[in-house]
DNA sequence: TCAACCTTACCACGACATTGTCAAGGTTCT
DNA sequence: AGAACCTTGACAATGTCGTGGTAAGGTTGA
């Protein structure tokens, strides 16, 4: 009946341990169907993004926080638009413009992306 | 002779304590510059970039550390690309394909972005 | 029925993030 | 010179992250 593998075996096929799928779901990273007596089920797309998932981490030395952060970010456009533009104002020369009009630039653009509720 | 701030002065201007200061610069988001003697100069531009910060972070509920990651994204192709492709198996219906042809596509292209060195 | 699973809910521990404060010593300005 | 700054470095408290356990109880399959 088992429309997938349970949290052990998902654990031995993928590298992590049971108890670090289970936080990985409360990240809302992946997050296995469920049997209807409530056991984990995951399906070969979930076994596929954990592995993929652990590889990231390692090759990068990121943290499971740091990739949820970006989720955040690519799910609500508002915080991604305000992070990119603070980030952006750090590349920006400030020859580009005079410096008057560079800060005045720079505070009217937070002041609008930050205003709205 | 101060080309700007000094690190209290900046503070009371910003918000943040001279503590936070010393630790936002340590994080690398702002850095002020220095006098000849070692302390830190903050311009108008770091002073907008300060408060602008404390905006986003109070506005989103977020941490220094994951706008410290944010930035290392923006300047990493290799770590954006991976982490923006992993995030993008999500949100794809696996109806768009087989199932078959879609865990093989995933496959493939998450050993590809994960190969290189 | 009973072993071998599964669930949630805790406790714990080391590492890191966030702040404050204090000490020892250099700089600035009057 | 001396008050009022600044610097780095360190110790400390609290909180979250990453991870492993353990306990009490439900599910499954031979």
């Amino acid at each position: 009946m088992m429309e997938g593998l349970t949290i052990n075996e998902a654990a031995r096929t993928t590298g992590w341990s049971a108890r670090m799928l289970r936080y990985v779901e409360q990240t809302g990273l992946v997050s296995p169907a469920r049997s209807a007596s409530g056991y984990r089920l995951y399906g070969p797309a979930q076994l596929q993004r954990l592995r993929t998932l652990k590889e990231l981490l390692a090759r990068f030395d990121v943290g499971l926080s740091d990739v949820a952060f970006a989720a955040r970010m690519a799910e609500n456009r508002d915080l991604r638009d305000a992070v990119q533009s603070w980030l952006e104002a750090e590349a920006r020369r400030p020859e580009e413009v005079g410096p008057e009009d560079w800060l005045r630039f720079e505070q009217e653009k937070h002041e609008k992306l930050l205003a709205a509720a």
